[in-house]
RNA sequence: GCCCCUGUGGCUCAACGGAUAGAGUAUUGGUCUUCGGAACCAAGGAUGGGGGUUCAAAUCCCUCCAGGGGCACCA
């Protein structure tokens, strides 16, 4: 099956070369035609501006056009169409017959799980890489934003037909992990406060020889770190993503970077290439040859190297090593000022374009009717742990997928909390489990081959079809643009269809014919809602 | 100063340049001798201000106002 938002678009491009051929319209290169869902009811079930979008360039008015087209179209007059109707400024509307909408519950039935598999991927690999907040300390509800929607869009690349791995970056090496050191010492050095230091203080000096920590030294203080950070990954964030729901197919630790020398590899091929040049005892990396407002600086005066020259190191092993066609990084917004010297590594790297950066912006949270900005220096944060406690993973992953990326979020706990209860999330789980409380009580073993489909006719049935069969084009679209929050915003029209038609149509009826069809059509919207929650990462209750 | 993001009903959010700006929640009123009421139906209420482009602007451009983020040899 052809998803019908395609056919239509390519019934409406044959129409026009058609009257092209019979001159009832000139030449012109044909962009493409947007089709979109009307609104109202009365504008159909699929409409296109392209009438509009034609008419500036032909200087043609837009009815005209939209007449010419439709002339066409009623000449070739699809089966899956009911009919065509043409309106104001130059709308071509599409009713979709009901004969198409009920063969499509047979359709779904048979794909179940697979039903929207597309196949925009053709096994090309991306690399999905988010939350990687440094591992000093509990992943707080501000760095771990990007985790439902990075989790999320990995799910929908491989549901579209793309190879996907989801990963992690551990930024173990630099001067975070000596401030941790010196923290968790509790020395004057300390940097992070929190809960979590004291427990890391009693646990590293009951496990190592005290007076060679307290020793201060240095080296000392950065093995407390390494230490500590490994504590933190271990027992901290890799348990808080776990009950996030989050499954990452790869931990990827920066110090391994370093240890194998592809840092210094990376260094010296930017040499080779003439890229990189020593001022005030540093050297520098000639990223302003590539869209860069500045250069940047990789090997510090001290001898170390910077974050950046690790992260090119990781990109390069990205696509070399691990051959990803297209990798997507997931980033804070505090991260915005890095985004031009990555971008112009891997430009020199020779993989242009083949690096996504998107950022999220921030969550502010509100105490006592304060604004704060979170900072686990300062010891303001709220952890995810906090809310996946308050509220499960459910509703957290709900609410979050809800909210475009760019939305700056005010995190009210207390309003949180009530939302939760009212979350729409359990709107839809709501029906999922109706769904399963009316097959447990028909026991009906229906044989699809005797199935009378045309008896799914009352409007609240086509209605739910027709919400059923645009789970493909989520898909695609949300595969296309990123916009995640188009998911939950489906599975809410979904679930609402399904409301209403359980208002309308009682499923387990005298008339036999009828009920086994409504069981049929349940059992689609059993399959559908199913992939929607699997996508979203959200349980699907057959009770609640 | 320069760069990125944001400003939509009381609150929290949607809306590929499209048709009467769509939901949830709150408020008010209604449905029900329930295949699970965590449901259904209805009412009121919104695009920060000002210009412009367009047949059509919440969306694009300019400007002002307000908020968040960034302009490190920190990550």
């Amino acid at each position: 099956m052809n998803m019908i938002r395609e056919d239509i678009r390519n019934l409406i491009e044959k129409a026009i070369k058609e009257a092209q051929k019979e001159k009832k319209l000139p030449k012109f290169k044909i962009n493409k035609v947007l089709i979109e869902h009307p609104e109202n009811k009365k504008f159909g079930d699929y409409s296109t501006n392209t009438a509009m979008q034609i008419s500036k360039t032909l200087k043609k008015d837009p009815m005209e056009i939209s007449k010419i087209i439709n002339n066409r179209l009623s000449i070739i007059n699809p089966k899956f169409l009911e009919k065509i109707e043409i309106a104001k400024p130059g709308f071509i509307n599409f009713f979709i017959s009901k004969e198409f909408l009920q063969n499509q519950v047979l359709d779904i039935l048979k794909k179940e799980e697979k039903f929207s598999d597309l196949a925009l991927g053709r096994k090309k690999k991306i690399q999905i890489e988010f939350i990687s907040a440094n591992p000093t300390g509990p992943l707080t509800i501000g760095n771990a934003r990007g985790g439902p929607f990075g989790d999320v869009l990995g799910n929908v690349f491989k549901k579209a037909g793309f190879k996907i791995e989801k990963a992690y970056y551990i930024n173990d090496f630099g001067k975070q992990i000596l401030a941790l050191g010196h923290s968790v010492l509790k020395d004057k050095e300390a940097v992070y406060k929190g809960e979590y230091i004291n427990e890391l203080n009693k646990k590293i000096l009951a496990r190592s020889n005290a007076r060679s920590v307290l020793g201060g030294k240095e080296k000392d203080s950065l093995k407390v770190g390494q230490k500590a950070a490994k504590i933190i990954i271990d027992e901290m964030i890799k348990k808080t993503v776990r009950k996030m729901g989050i499954k990452y197919d790869k931990w990827f630790f920066e110090s391994q970077l370093h240890k194998t020398g592809k840092v210094d590899e990376i260094i010296e091929f930017l040499k080779k290439k003439k890229l990189v040049y020593k001022k005030d005892g540093a050297l520098w990396f000639k990223s302003s040859k590539y869209n860069d407002n500045r250069d940047r600086v990789l090997v510090k005066q001290d001898g170390s190297k910077t974050y950046l020259a690790g992260d090119i190191a990781y990109h390069r092993h990205k696509f070399e090593k691990e051959k990803f066609t297209k990798v997507i990084d997931v980033w804070g917004a505090d991260h915005y000022g890095d985004i031009s010297g990555l971008k112009a590594g891997t430009e020199a790297l020779g993989y242009k374009d083949k690096l996504e950066i998107i950022l999220h912006q921030f969550v502010t949270i509100l105490r006592k009717g304060e604004k704060q900005r979170m900072s686990k220096r300062k010891g303001v944060y709220y952890t995810m742990d906090e809310l996946l406690d308050e509220v499960g993973s459910d509703v957290m992953r709900f609410f979050f997928l809800q909210k475009s990326i760019n939305t700056h979020l005010n995190f009210d706990i207390a309003l949180a909390k009530e939302q939760s209860e009212k979350n729409p999330v359990y709107y839809i789980q709501y029906a999922y489990a109706r769904i399963h409380s009316i097959l447990r009580k028909a026991q009906n073993n229906y044989q699809l081959s005797i199935i009378n489909f045309q008896l799914l006719k009352h409007p609240s049935e086509l209605n739910l079809i027709k919400q059923l069969i645009r789970f493909p084009e989520v898909v695609e679209d949300t595969a296309k643009d990123y916009q995640v929050q188009r998911i939950p915003q489906y599975a809410f029209g979904l679930a609402s269809a399904f409301h209403q038609f359980y208002r309308d149509c009682k499923v387990i009826t005298e008339d036999k014919a009828l009920f086994q069809s409504r069981l049929v059509l349940i059992e689609a919207t059993k399959v559908v809602l199913k992939n929607t929650l699997d996508l979203m990462g959200i349980s699907a209750p057959k009770k609640m």
